[in-house]
DNA sequence: GATGGCATATGATCTGTATCAAATGGCCGC
DNA sequence: GCGGCCATTTGATACAGATCATATGCCATC
């Protein structure tokens, strides 16, 4: 790969947003080679959020799949009375939008400054008859994504708070090191309240805990 | 449809055993059309297991996707002191056998007599080559999983002991709908320990609850 | 530099669910 | 038909974490 990064770096280069975009190689996107990676730009529209602005709201329409390329989001649901469960935290390379009967289920919100990827929902399936690999990509993250939300059901449904904040932490780190950053120190964005709301615990239990 | 169904009928008899097998339309195997079905049947084993017996356990190399075609099977996660969380109850035509590096994240168990189907992984893969709408309706379920299990965290999160059992019983009653059975009275066939264990409460919650 | 709004921390009390403990009833094997 | 094994139910008590209350510190705004 060495001898041909000079010269993909000049094609790369041309092929604006994608082929700069830092987290190519670690988003869906990442199965595309240069060529094909034109077509992926041409339909992709960047967008910014700044803290608690909201990305799309449970029963919106779901015309547009959504890549982070920049910051830390939240993925939220809501009961009518208020109470809020955290279902996940959004980083750069992770993607999102996925729905049913054609609307999404989940809040998304800005947790810290936030850059995205916008792709035309039916602009992005075409792209998939044209390129299955993306598809298989797609199912590849989906299947992650599920892995650690049986993860996050264990944590959820028993362990002890002190575990659960434990559980948090160590995910965190883990996922630093997978975005290429130290493991330690970890870089916690999300508020108090937010960590609550994804443990199924109080903003005071969380606090306490740490 | 209705013209078609005797001479289909006559062609599907003679692939065993998908062609009449009793969830193909709801199963992945759902949009392969009648010659294509030939392909999957090649590859397909049944097998059965009874009351408690593992179908895969954590850990196990990954070389198979199965598909319930009856019965109830759990999809359950341990912890290293016993502590059971149950991720999710697999009804006909679910699939599951979706891997992390290669290996099993969870154990799946027979609630009920069960019976299942077995791919060969590699096969599999290779029939979803050829026919890439296999893959695209194995990303819709799985996409349709995982709206299930955001919708679970937020029971296990944040909603009382009796909220759950509420939740859980509806949902029994939907998917009992949606595989064309009466939604009401639903069938349980798991025992209190097995929801509770869902539902992150105790065997004794959950029979008070009931 | 004062003011108001958050996020966080920490203390005191309350409560939902866990835990511990029996009792009951159904089912299977002998 | 008897005995033992489970699943379930029901009761008494304990405790983890919720709730309520207050304090502190940090910014952003005026």
């Amino acid at each position: 790969m060495t001898e041909n990064t000079a010269a993909a770096a000049r094609t790369l280069a041309d092929i604006q947003p994608c082929g700069t975009c830092p987290v190519r190689g670690l988003a869906v996107c990442g199965v595309l080679d240069p060529q094909e990676l034109y077509a992926l730009a041409e339909i992709v529209h960047e967008l910014h959020r700044t803290h608690r602005q909201s990305v799309i709201v449970e029963g919106d329409e779901a015309d547009s799949f959504y890549v982070v390329t920049g910051g830390v989001a939240s993925v939220e649901k809501l009961l009518a009375d208020g109470r809020r469960q955290v279902v996940g935290f959004l980083y750069p390379s992770d993607f999102f939008g996925l729905a049913i009967d054609g609307r999404y289920a989940y809040n998304v919100t800005a947790v810290t400054n936030l850059s995205l990827c916008r792709l035309d929902r039916a602009k992005y399936l075409n792209l998939i008859e044209r390129f299955p690999k993306l598809e298989h990509r797609l199912l590849g993250m989906a299947s992650d994504e599920l892995a650690a939300n049986q993860e996050q059901l264990l944590v959820l449904g028993r362990k002890t708070a002190k575990e659960k904040v434990a559980s948090f932490l160590s995910t965190l780190s883990e996922r630093s090191g997978r975005l290429g950053h130290a493991r330690s120190p970890v870089w916690v964005p999300m508020t108090r309240g937010d960590i609550g709301d994804y443990l199924g615990v109080t903003t005071e239990t969380t606090s306490r805990m740490f």
